[in-house]
DNA sequence: AATTCGGGGGT
DNA sequence: ACCCCAGAATT
């Protein structure tokens, strides 16, 4: 018979040895430091689908550029991005700020602390609800990341395809039938650390595990065959050219990505797919889409850029301007200096150090 | 329910 | 290559 939660563990004993071992073993990390709900904020956003190491120091120059919920409220959106620039997942920075705005304007600047107004903000989901609201709240809420469903996965020995999104609500069910009311941040960020540390996707080092002995699948010998996740297809390739251009000036051709999609409002330099222009014809393609007169001067290396669902093959351009008048409204000519003061996705950093290298 | 959003590191 | 990562928004 099967049931909406299999508690075949011992809440109790459980809980004790997981809370237990996190509070001897957890890492020192920035965001661990003081229980300031926006800090919490902002790490659980920045988290999301990023690894720890990464995120540290992104978390630091980003508190110390916006310590407090005012100053991210009151900043330019180019200098989030900017703060941003090479951690991925741009919306987050977007939503972040939109949602902090919110926070400033309709709480006093203070975070939420129920789960009608977290839910109600940008970028703020029920795993992220569910952290800010445990770790800094104290409140026994579930917050089911990709670690909390493989460990439990292999506490529980649940078998229900990890990737389907409805799955999570299965591990909050049991969640909810587990976690301790009075340490639900230990408990919650515990299952996390166990499964960054010991509970790893692959070789999990059960021999170190601290709840080895409530662990259905370590008792089953299948703690290789949980969690089960069905696999994602494979990325599309999209070939482009891309233009690195200089008018006599020196100053650099870049342009402004559109407010939706992939990289939205992130700058780079002039980039078209091959589909849509034979690189023959690249001069009166500037002519028509920049009001520029240009010369194409020699190839650069290529880039080669993975996505999640895609890949870009970027053949590069160096390009002389030798005038006209740019027409194009997203595009603006910088100086060197400049240009970093452009938040600029990783494959056209790339770009930028091959010219500056060339420079 | 499936797809779209980045980028880095491990194996 | 393929996998995963303190997921959320959109379609």
């Amino acid at each position: 018979m099967k049931r909406e939660t299999q508690i075949n563990v011992n809440a109790e004993k459980f809980s004790a040895d997981l809370i237990d071992w996190f509070e001897k073993n957890k890492r020192e990390l920035p965001w661990r430091e003081n229980k300031d709900p926006y800090k919490i904020w902002v790490s659980e956003i920045m988290l999301q689908q990023t690894k720890v190491d990464t995120v540290i120091p992104y978390f630091h120059h980003f508190i110390e550029k916006f310590p407090t919920i005012k100053d991210l409220a009151a900043a330019d959106e180019q200098e989030v991005l900017k703060a941003w620039e090479g951690l991925g997942y741009y919306s987050r920075a977007r939503n972040l700020q939109s949602a902090v705005k919110e926070v400033a304007l309709e709480y006093n600047s203070k975070v939420p602390d129920h789960v009608d107004a977290l839910s109600s903000l940008k970028g703020v989901g029920p795993y992220t609800r569910g952290a800010i609201l445990s770790i800094a709240y104290d409140k026994p809420e579930p917050a089911v990341d990709g670690n909390v469903m493989r460990v439990m996965s292999r506490v529980l020995n649940i078998a229900e395809d990890i990737a389907k999104q409805r799955t999570r609500k299965v591990f909050e069910d049991n969640i909810r039938a587990i976690i301790p009311a009075d340490n639900p941040s230990s408990f919650n960020q515990g299952l996390m650390e166990l499964g960054a540390l010991i509970c790893t996707p692959k070789a999990p080092a059960c021999m170190l595990c601290p709840v080895q002995k409530h662990c259905q699948a370590f008792a089953l010998g299948i703690q290789d065959e949980l969690p089960v996740k069905t696999k994602a297809k494979k990325q599309k390739r999209i070939p482009y050219f891309a233009f690195v251009g200089t008018d006599d000036k020196g100053a650099v051709l870049i342009e402004q990505r559109p407010a939706d999609g992939l990289l939205a409002n992130l700058w780079q330099f002039p980039m078209v797919a091959k589909q849509q222009m034979d690189i023959e014809h690249a001069a009166s393609w500037f002519r028509a889409n920049y009001g520029l007169h240009v010369k194409v001067v020699r190839e650069l290396s290529p880039i080669k850029h993975v996505f999640s669902h895609l890949v870009w093959q970027v053949e590069v351009y160096r390009i002389a301007i030798l005038g006209g008048e740019l027409t194009a409204q997203d595009a603006v000519l910088v100086s060197i200096p400049e240009l970093d003061q452009y938040p600029l996705p990783v494959s056209h950093q790339k770009i930028k150090e091959q010219m500056i290298c060339l420079t």
